[in-house]
DNA sequence: GTAAAATTGAAAATGATTTTCATATTGAGG
DNA sequence: CCTCAATATGAAAATCATTTTCAATTTTAC
């Protein structure tokens, strides 16, 4: 990462954010992670890191309920669209051609790049 | 609306939402918007009514900087895709039958129901 | 090693939003 | 067109996630 140093917190956060990838994690739920594992670590150091990772654009964003959710960014899911359910959460990653199509016929004929880190909302059957 | 009383203060706010159907406002916006024309409401008001339309479905919203932001729904709206550049803020108005033929794809293969309410976010060719 | 750059923590500050509580307004049903 | 229960309002205080401040510590480049 460009200007940063390494520290143990840092790596523990990460590590717990890829141990997570399939879901949202806020400041106050990665704070007591840690003070479960002994990590000292304040929650302004916290929030820093993830001021951080989000200029950075490792993560993706999510706020509900007053409070922001952070994904980590892993290259595994960053060649895919994400479908999550408004109701439920669940996510499904949309790896199909048909989907890869429309994506560059929006690229060529609307002049417009979809973010592959954008997350598309919508309801799954199960929760209609 | 159900169980909600009609009050002036909510007429004009709704119009000041329906003359700016293509922006996204906040409560402060709401609020100057309001006392320049002479009209008395608390913010307390103006977030509870922000607050009631969410509940009803009648605005989309978007968290930036810590604050939401709030788009009224309008039905000629709420019948396509809208693509919003993450640096320019534009929006495009997805009118095109290939995203509507994946949107069937999906809803069938996927079991998945696009929220036509979603905003898809990407990049702009011209701001690439 | 050393120093400059970056990180840390505790406490205080910020700021958007919510709550409280007392008062005023709305509209459905007589 | 009254009445009353339901709902809306405003001012001030409270909330709470996040940021700032500032002094002290750690990291890494050279």
């Amino acid at each position: 990462m460009k200007n940063s140093y390494k520290t143990e917190q840092r790596e523990i956060i990460k590590d717990y954010f890829i141990n997570n990838k399939d879901r949202f994690i806020n400041a106050e739920e990665i704070l007591e992670y840690m003070k479960k594992n002994n990590q000292e670590v304040s929650q302004t150091t916290i929030y820093r890191f993830l001021n951080l990772l989000e200029k950075n654009n490792n993560v993706r964003t999510e706020t509900r309920n007053h409070t922001k959710y952070y994904q980590y960014i892993t290259s595994e899911c960053s060649e895919h669209f994400h479908l999550k359910c408004k109701k439920c959460g669940n996510t499904i990653h949309l790896q199909c051609h048909e989907f890869e199509d429309v994506n560059k016929h929006i690229s060529q004929k609307h002049k417009f790049n979809l973010d592959y880190n954008t997350i598309i909302y919508g309801t799954c059957n199960k929760c209609i």
